[in-house]
DNA sequence: AATTTCACG
DNA sequence: ACGTACGTGAAATTA
């Protein structure tokens, strides 16, 4: 049996004033005392000291002694969940909530970031390297670890500034992003052959709304924010493999309105219930999915006598395929794009190669 | 070592 | 009546 190893290695350098500027949260405020400002302020609301950090203290004051609700959520051991979804739901006006939710924001980025990165700069390149992995994601996707470059923060305002650390090796350098747009939905609609859908894409229509505008019937610039908001919740949901429950989860909509809206769905896009359909039908027969490179995701599950255990195999059945052609069609393009900068002999480069003697650990 | 939470696609 | 979105990795707490 060949040993797995890692694939290759990225790397990428921070800039050491884009670190130290993290640290900072205004000019005079660092990240750890805004951190024990917050945690003081909590204490206060509470009424004693507990340790923020901790769920279950915080799941005792904020369900036992101050009864934020009368049914409290709880985790599979028993535990209050104290998950951001939950608070943000139950009772994001409370002053507490506010400061938890920031406490939470703020540790995250500065721990698993802030901290962790510059401590991961090898000496002997002055850069950071991670693992690409080719064998962990069930679906055929790549993972990255030590550290994880594929969850760096991007969407709050403070992680976009984390991103901003990451920068090129020197003056000579750019980094390059190349992405497909969307290319889970078009592989649905490829695969599916729904012409609605395939449509919207070659009109190259904003997916999302043209969605909206076909399921709630107007006009593609009638189409309302939360319509469109919707409609890429079902059009995500139904990558996954929605229910009804699951939508209205994700939504402002009851179980009810969410159950007309995935049939107004499949009725806008008919040939999808077939595909998805199809795909369930095939697992159960053969034990298996295939991307389109024909990658197999097994599913051992499929035929389980627990429907929670069967449904959760089905939707790995659906979702598998078109999670994992993507990551096909990404790898092809990782290809072609390395032979295209090696053929126009041009030095930008995808990674360096992994070669293990080279990165020794220090 | 397991659990909980949360960062990304 | 049940329990439910897909895929990862890392940090802190808890057991």
């Amino acid at each position: 049996m060949a040993q797995i190893r890692p694939l290759m290695r990225l790397q990428v350098s921070l800039a050491p004033h884009a670190v130290d500027r993290l640290q900072k949260q205004r000019p005079h405020v660092t990240c750890s005392e805004r951190l024990a400002g917050l945690e003081t302020q909590a204490w206060d609301l509470a009424g004693q000291e507990f340790n923020l950090a901790s769920p279950k203290q915080l799941g005792v004051i904020l369900f036992e002694k101050l009864k934020l609700v009368d049914k409290p959520k709880k985790t599979k051991t028993g535990q209050y969940s104290t998950a951001e979804e939950v608070l943000s739901y139950l009772a994001k006006d409370h002053t507490i909530i506010q400061c938890i939710l920031e406490y939470r924001g703020l540790s995250k980025l500065k721990s698993t970031y802030v901290d962790a990165l510059p401590e991961q700069v090898l000496e002997s390149s002055g850069h950071i390297h991670t693992e690409y992995m080719q064998t962990v994601a069930a679906t055929g996707r790549l993972s990255s670890n030590n550290p994880n470059l594929q969850n760096i923060p991007i969407r709050t305002p403070r992680g976009q500034q984390v991103r901003k650390a990451f920068i090129p090796r020197d003056k000579e350098h750019v980094l390059v992003a190349a992405d497909y747009s969307q290319i889970e939905l078009r592989i649905i609609a490829a695969l599916s052959k729904d012409l609605g859908m395939v449509d919207a894409f070659q009109n190259n229509e904003d997916i999302h709304s043209a969605t909206a505008a076909k399921v709630f019937g107007v006009s593609l610039e009638n189409v309302t924010r939360e319509q469109r908001s919707n409609a890429k919740t079902v059009n995500f949901g139904i990558i996954y493999g929605v229910s009804a429950f699951g939508l209205s989860q994700q939504t402002s909509l009851t179980r009810t309105e969410s159950k007309e809206l995935i049939e107004t769905y499949y009725a806008t896009y008919p040939k999808l219930r077939n595909y998805i359909q199809d795909q369930i039908d095939f697992a159960r027969d053969n034990g298996y999915v295939s991307t389109v490179l024909g990658r197999r995701r097994y599913l051992k599950d499929i035929n389980s006598q627990n429907a929670i255990v069967r449904g959760a195999a089905e939707r790995n059945a659906v979702n598998a395929p078109i999670q994992g052609s993507a990551a096909d069609i990404i790898k092809l393009a990782m290809i072609s794009i390395q032979k295209e900068l090696r053929n126009k002999n041009w030095k930008s480069k995808i990674p360096n190669f992994y070669r293990k003697k080279y990165f020794k650990k220090t």
